[in-house]
Order: C-alpha cells, then sequence, then structure tokens
RNA sequence: UGCCCGAUGGUGUAAUUGGCAACACGUCUGACUCUGGAUCAGAAGAGUCCAGGUUCGAACCCUGGUCGGGCAACCA
C-alpha cells in the first residue's frame, strides 16, 4: 500500500501490464503528449502530461512530445513555446523527441495517395452544407455522395491538383470511403483533407490542403512508433476510426499503436475548457491566461503552486473512465502539504490594527529570535524587530468576544510570538464612526520568549508587526473565480459567466516584518497564521513588492464562527 | 428513441480478477502546540443504481431495466 510497486493499477497499467505480458509490440511501451498549439495548457492538460510521463517512467519506456498542429487557422508560435515552458516546469523531459503533426505532411500526404489507389478515400465536391446534410443523424443513416465511385485516376488527379492550389478553399475535400450507413457518425466517410490557404506557423505557405485531425493523429502515433495513445472520453467515438486508418496501412501481427480513453479532469468552481478560458482572457475578465485564478498553469504557477504539489494532485485524483469532479479542496490540500514543508515563515499583517504597550518604553528596540521553518530546523532563523508600537491583524481583536475566541479581547491576555505576552487595557475607537482605531495594552516582561516566566498559559498566539520597523506590501487575496460549484449548470439564456465571484480578487497593503522585503519574484513564504503566498512576477518592482495569496491555511475558528454565523 | 461509454461513503479512486468493501480528501471528536497551522490518536459515513439469474459465495459473471455522459466542424 505504501510502495508504489504495490499500489494496486488504475486500468491504463493494467492494459499495458498484459500488452507487456503479451509481448505485444515487443513489449515497448511509448507515449505520447500531443497538445494543439491554440491555447495555454491547464491543469486538465497536467494530468494527461503527469499520466503519460508518468506511465512512460514507469515501464521504462519513452514519451513524446508532439504538437498536434492540423489547423493552422487557430495554432500559434506563442502557444508552442508556452507549452512546452508549461511542461518542463512541471517536471517532465521529452529528450530529444519534440514532434509536430506538420512533420508528417509529406508522409500523410503519400499515404492519401495509397489510400486513393486501393478505392478508399474519393474526392468529394460538394458543398460543406452538402456533406453535412447527407451525413444523416446518429438515428438515421447518411447518403452516399454523388461523387463517390469516381475512378481512381481521376480522385488521384484531383487531389494532386487540391495540393496543387488549383482549387478555392471549401471547394473540395478528401474523404474516406467507409459507410455512410454507419451508426458511428464518425465512419461514415469521414472528411481527410480539406483546403486552406492559410499560412502554417512551421509550414508557411507550402501546403494549401491540411490533414483533419483523425487522419493525422494515429497516423503520427504510428510514425513516431507509439504504442499507448492515450486520450480523453470524447475520442472513444473516433477509435473505429483510429483503427480502420491503421488497418489500410498496417499488416496484421506488426507494430500497432493503440488509443485507450480516460475521463477527463473537472474541478469544481472553474471552468476547464480552452474556449471558455479564451473567453474570460479576451473579455478581460481575467488579467490573461496566467492570471492566478485561472486553472491554467501558468496561472496557478503564479499563485505559488509548487510543480510538487500539482504532480501529487494528479497522483491523487487518479485515472478511470467515469465523469468526476474533483474537490477544488484536494488542489489546496495538495499545496498546503509542499508548502508547508518548503516555505519559510514570515510575520506580515494583512489589515492592520495599531497597538501601543504604554509600559514598554518610548525608544527601546529589540530584536527576537524567530524560527524559520519549524518544520526544517536547516532553515535557521533570524531576527525581527519589536518596540513600542506594533500592528496586529484586526480580527484578532474583538471586542465582545464569544466563548471560543481565543485571542484580543478588552482584559485579555495574548501572547505575541516570538515576544511577550500583552493585556488590553484600552480600546480606542473614532468618536465619528465607532471604528476602533487602535489599542492600548501593557505587556510582562518576564513573559519574553525563551524566559523563566514564559510559559504562563495564555488562550492564543497572535503575529505582529514592528510598526516602526513595518514594510508596506501590496497583497492580493483570491477566492474562487466562480461561486456556482458546477458554472456551466445555468439555467437557458445565461452563460457560465452567470456566477462568476465579485470578490474573487481583492488587493490590499499589509504590513511585513523587513526580512520579506528580501523576497524575489516566485518565492514562496508562509504569514503566519495566515496562509501560503508568494511574490507576484508581473506587478512587482524594485519599489513595490506584490504577494499572491496561493492558500490560506486551514482555519478551523473560521469554521466555527461560520457555522454559529449560518445557525443564527 | 441509433451507436459508444459509465454507475462503489459528501468527493475521488481501490478491492490483484468470484471470497463477503479499502485508501485519500472532506466532516466530526480528542491530544499536543508560542501558527486555532502542522503533527498524533480516534469516530461517523457506502453494503456497491434497480430487478432478476448463475454460484457454497457476486461490487466483479449473465439478462432486462433506470440514470448520467458522449457522438451529426472542411475543430482537436
Amino acid at each position: 500500500m505504501n510502495q508504489s510497486s504495490e499500489r494496486s493499477l488504475n486500468f491504463i497499467e493494467q492494459i499495458i501490464e498484459e500488452d507487456i505480458r503479451n509481448n505485444k509490440n515487443e513489449s515497448r511501451v511509448h507515449t505520447r503528449f500531443p497538445p494543439e498549439p491554440n491555447g495555454y495548457l491547464h491543469i486538465g492538460h497536467a494530468k494527461s502530461i503527469c499520466l503519460n510521463f508518468g506511465l512512460g517512467k514507469k515501464y521504462n519506456g519513452l514519451t513524446n512530445l508532439r504538437f498536434d498542429d492540423t489547423n493552422p487557422t487557430k495554432e500559434e508560435e506563442e502557444y508552442v513555446k508556452s507549452i512546452m515552458n508549461d511542461i518542463r516546469w512541471l517536471g517532465f523531459d521529452w529528450e530529444d523527441r519534440l514532434y509536430y503533426a506538420s512533420d508528417y505532411f509529406n508522409h500523410l500526404y503519400e499515404w492519401a495517395l495509397k489510400l486513393i489507389r486501393n478505392d478508399k478515400a474519393y474526392v468529394d465536391d460538394q458543398t460543406v452544407e452538402d456533406i453535412r446534410r447527407q451525413r444523416g443523424t446518429p438515428t438515421r443513416p447518411g447518403l452516399e455522395s454523388p461523387y463517390r465511385s469516381r475512378s481512381v485516376d481521376e480522385n488521384l488527379d484531383l487531389f494532386q491538383r487540391m495540393k496543387n492550389g488549383e482549387f478555392p478553399d471549401g471547394t473540395r475535400v478528401l474523404r474516406a470511403k467507409i459507410d455512410m450507413s454507419s451508426p458511428n457518425m464518425h465512419m461514415r466517410d469521414p472528411v481527410m483533407y480539406r483546403i486552406l490557404h492559410a499560412s502554417h506557423h512551421r509550414t508557411g505557405d507550402t501546403w494549401c490542403i491540411y490533414p483533419m485531425y483523425d487522419w493525422a493523429h494515429g497516423q503520427s502515433d504510428y510514425l513516431e512508433g507509439i504504442t499507448h495513445s492515450i486520450c480523453t472520453l470524447e475520442f472513444e467515438i473516433h477509435r473505429p476510426l483510429y483503427d480502420w486508418f491503421l488497418d489500410q496501412l498496417v499488416k496484421e501481427g506488426e507494430y500497432r499503436p493503440r488509443q485507450i480513453e480516460f475521463a477527463r479532469l473537472n474541478l469544481s468552481y472553474t471552468v476547464m475548457s480552452k474556449r471558455k478560458l479564451l473567453e474570460l482572457v479576451k473579455e478581460g475578465i481575467v488579467d490573461g491566461w496566467n492570471d492566478p485564478r485561472m486553472p491554467t498553469i501558468s496561472g496557478l504557477r503564479r499563485r505559488g503552486y509548487t510543480p510538487e504539489s500539482i504532480r501529487s494532485f494528479a497522483d491523487r485524483v487518479g485515472v478511470a473512465k467515469r465523469d468526476n469532479v474533483i474537490d477544488v479542496a484536494l488542489l489546496e490540500y495538495s499545496v498546503r502539504e509542499d508548502l508547508n514543508k518548503k516555505s519559510d515563515r514570515r510575520l506580515a499583517v494583512l489589515d492592520p490594527l495599531k497597538v501601543t504597550l504604554t509600559n514598554y518604553p518610548e525608544d527601546r528596540e529589540e530584536k527576537l529570535d524567530a524560527i524559520n521553518n519549524p518544520e526544517d530546523d536547516s532553515k535557521g532563523k533570524r531576527q525581527i524587530p519589536f518596540s513600542r508600537e506594533i500592528y496586529i491583524e484586526r480580527n484578532d481583536f474583538m471586542e465582545d468576544p464569544p466563548r471560543k475566541f481565543f485571542r484580543l479581547g478588552p482584559g485579555r491576555e495574548v501572547r505575541l510570538k516570538y515576544a511577550y505576552i500583552i493585556k488590553c487595557e484600552e480600546v480606542i475607537k473614532d468618536p465619528a464612526t465607532g471604528q476602533v482605531v487602535e489599542l492600548k495594552c501593557t505587556y510582562d516582561p518576564e513573559t519574553k520568549s525563551g524566559m523563566t516566566r514564559s510559559d504562563k498559559k495564555v488562550k492564543g498566539t497572535l503575529h505582529w508587526v514592528s510598526a516602526k520597523h513595518a514594510r508596506d506590501i501590496e497583497v492580493r487575496l483570491y477566492d474562487r473565480l466562480f461561486m456556482q460549484e458546477d458554472p456551466n449548470d445555468v439555467e437557458e439564456g445565461k452563460d457560465f459567466k452567470y456566477s462568476l465571484n465579485p470578490d474573487s480578487l481583492k488587493i490590499t497593503t499589509g504590513k511585513a516584518e523587513p526580512a520579506l522585503l528580501e523576497a524575489r519574484p516566485g518565492d514562496k513564504v508562509q504569514f503566519e497564521r495566515t496562509g501560503y503566498f508568494c511574490v507576484d512576477s508581473k506587478y512587482t518592482t524594485s519599489e513595490r513588492i506584490v504577494f499572491n495569496r496561493t492558500v490560506p491555511l486551514r482555519d478551523s475558528w473560521a469554521k466555527i464562527s461560520n457555522s454559529t454565523h449560518k445557525k443564527k
């Protein structure tokens, strides 16, 4: 149960192990991750990346990166770069096996010629509309095209002229000759090539016909020696076509790739489709593809997620064929688990309330020892300045605290982390608004951390920052982008943006201990008692340091106070 | 009313292939704590979509339903 080798296998591993036992494809395991460069990668892709590269590693095989770039009208170089960057960042390596479906355009063309010669493909002169109409419906068979029985020679001639650019876009296609009455729509003479006078990000203008997914994908797998072609469930119905194309090219008993489908990842309170994510970007609802609220890999990275946390998340969600919705709490658990071990602790007050220690000498200052990471002694200690005026968190004080509130209140005592025990003597309010603006407290000099009476029991420990030494930091507090568990579950006429959370981003200025100013973009720290934060790589400048909250700490007080709130 | 796939605690995944449901997250106790974090100890929570059948024995096999998802781009 604890050794990965003893852990039960998911259904894909079971298939692979059976193939290995049967010496299929000489017991090789070779997978691939085949993104289309038309958008940024998201956490769902991360699951697939971890799966494919993980399988390659586990079975001593290989994993290729292949860009599925058969549609020049949607694909861009920018996406290629971001995708490679994200995969590397996640910790995976395709070594020298970087491929593009467009690398195979020639090969694919030659093979298409072969199918035509074998009377397995034909050129159809009809319009898109005609073809669509003839395809039938899932419950009604399709009609054969009037061009279906053209001679091989005519097909050859026409297809070559399509390639030579003699016809305008949309005037002709090459179709596989299969079965217009198949109950599987994808077998009703699917289109193999369309005419597209478009410039391709890699092949430029050398082609004006481009292969369709079904024709390109399986053959690319074949050319690369892929053994297990893993994709998501919506391609399940394509598998007969995947196999049919291979049947035309592969001899019985020879090497052949195999398509296996698994259920894609869904996360509660988020959307995962590239189209919808693109919409959020284009409409300016978020701050680009790497907005820290986005489920994109670049967004999670900017938010402060670590590759390790994403990998362990992918591990935990498992692989199966049934539709699933993973609780975001699991993702959050995964980062906390990782960050707890790794990140240094710092004191920072997000919503400052001034506290004056009336019996602490005016101009006295102290340096107090603070532990960097209680989970990791090797991280050592640092010093934090202490003085008469400090800031504490506003919500660590209540004028009329309930029994279970273990923090500061009139007449109450609490410990200041690494410092003294203080007692609240007086509450100062703004006479106009009634808002608490300052607390007058006394400190007990005997209770300094490490001193004899420091073991005195108090209800709670607060984080704080010396006012004189405090530095301003910008803090960005993120919450879920959508308020509905399934943003797509909306009534007619409304779309997924209906439940957008207006408070998904709150920007405030906090007060931080001086050591925090040393943090560099991407650095991750725990603000003690508050959460994990990372230095934003986009808005941080030499004058202003910006922190993104990756995830708050688990907060059992919030749970208590929320549940009593609800009861009322 | 065609075809393909799926159905196991709140969520996700297991059950070594027919031996009487486990793990993780979440939830709830309690201990500990100079983070209401972490850690530790423990608990509740499913009898496996339904109905039949085969079997000494079924979450696993068979039959028939039910429910959910997918399929009609010259997208991937």
